[in-house]
DNA sequence: GTGTATATCTCGGGG
DNA sequence: CCCCGAGGTATACAC
């Protein structure tokens, strides 16, 4: 990784096109090629970038970054006041928890916890415009189908609906029911699911962690 | 900036937990306190960080950063390869062209672009779930509403099909149009919207700024 | 503050 | 490769 403090100008062509008036920032160019432009502010977002792969011409005053899609970023340097390299190495990566893929899987394990006697038919139910998250049916043997979001918003709401509309047609799924089940349901999104004919739950994470295997916590 | 080079593993907790094993890494603190934990490739998004507020205790081998929402990063570091600060200074800040903002002015300027002799009724029109981009009125005196964006997906699609469903409760819109435009419109949201009747367009960004002052280059 | 829409979104998975 | 969905989305803006 190669960290160059300098008084720079930047252009970007390509998506659209941008200009960065001279100024001092942070150039940062990783060992894939990937190369970012930083202030001293605003949160992690480079104020510009170019993402590998990459060719990358650096004279003393200009660095030309250009990538096969035809995008180009022009570096205009007119006072470098650091310059360092890092050997830093394969990174072994992000080990993440509690995100909507974990949900599922728990809701999956204990479907009941959306709606008595609910029985998983399976995960990743395939409509023609995408999979539904969970497909159940009750006791009474009717179609279930559950979108599980982390944060219940009204495109979550809207995205379940699209596939109600799609399962109907399947006269083995005539009659199908929705469930948009969410950590949080917001106050819209609530309105829209009932006004759509839609039950929504709200999930506590934590419990349904505890619940997964309650025989551990009895014996 | 503070830029530190230092095989370090770091947890954060918080909307989600997550967890780097020991790696050489970059931790990069900015002047507004936010931090930045960056490997040497995968573009310019950090493997983790922390966003502005954040009070931050650094200890020898330790540093804690909190913020008020109750998030937490932690990194432990256990050798210091390099250490640096630099005065960067306020950033004049990037100067764009070519985004949704722009496409819009060109399309209101010239609607016909979109249909035959549309005429704008107004930008941004309001309805109780928010504004729709362009109103205009077709030869026969009929609505139409546009729905303006980069890309055209499918959440662009239902937008406009909700902004419709409201426009339509006003008599003087019955009977109101849908026209959805981007530069591309995606296949699934092609089939979207004409199964709701809405008619979508592609726009050449290109030769919109070009017939936007056609008399500049007719003399 | 919440709610909504945008982003050179980024990133990962599936066909 | 594109398409699609998720994100600790972040960010700006209106109410």
């Amino acid at each position: 990784m190669r960290l160059v403090i300098a008084r720079c100008s930047v252009d970007y062509e390509g998506r659209l096109q941008a200009h960065l008036p001279e100024a001092v920032r942070l150039i940062m160019v990783k060992a894939d090629g990937c190369v970012a432009i930083h202030a001293d502010g605003g949160a992690y977002k480079p104020l510009n970038w170019m993402n590998a792969p990459n060719t990358l011409r650096c004279s003393e005053e200009q660095w030309t970054v250009t990538n096969p899609s035809g995008e180009s970023l022009t570096i205009h340097l007119t006072e470098v006041l650091s310059d360092s390299a890092h050997e830093l190495g394969i990174d072994p990566g992000l080990q993440k928890d509690g995100v909507e893929a974990h949900l599922q899987e728990l809701l999956a394990a204990d479907p009941t916890v959306l709606g008595d006697e609910l029985v998983l038919v399976r995960r990743e139910y395939p409509t023609d415009i995408g999979p539904v998250d969970l497909l159940c049916r009750d006791a009474e043997g009717t179609a279930v189908a559950v979108e599980v979001k982390r944060r219940g918003e009204i495109d979550g709401v809207e995205q379940l609906a699209r596939y109600l509309e799609r399962l109907e047609r399947d006269p083995a799924l005539r009659g199908v029911q929705g469930v948009f089940a969410a950590q949080v349901v917001k106050p819209q999104a609530r309105v829209l699911a009932e006004s759509r004919g839609i039950r929504w739950v709200e999930i506590d994470y934590d419990v349904l962690r505890g619940i997964e295997r309650p025989q551990m916590s009895l014996f």
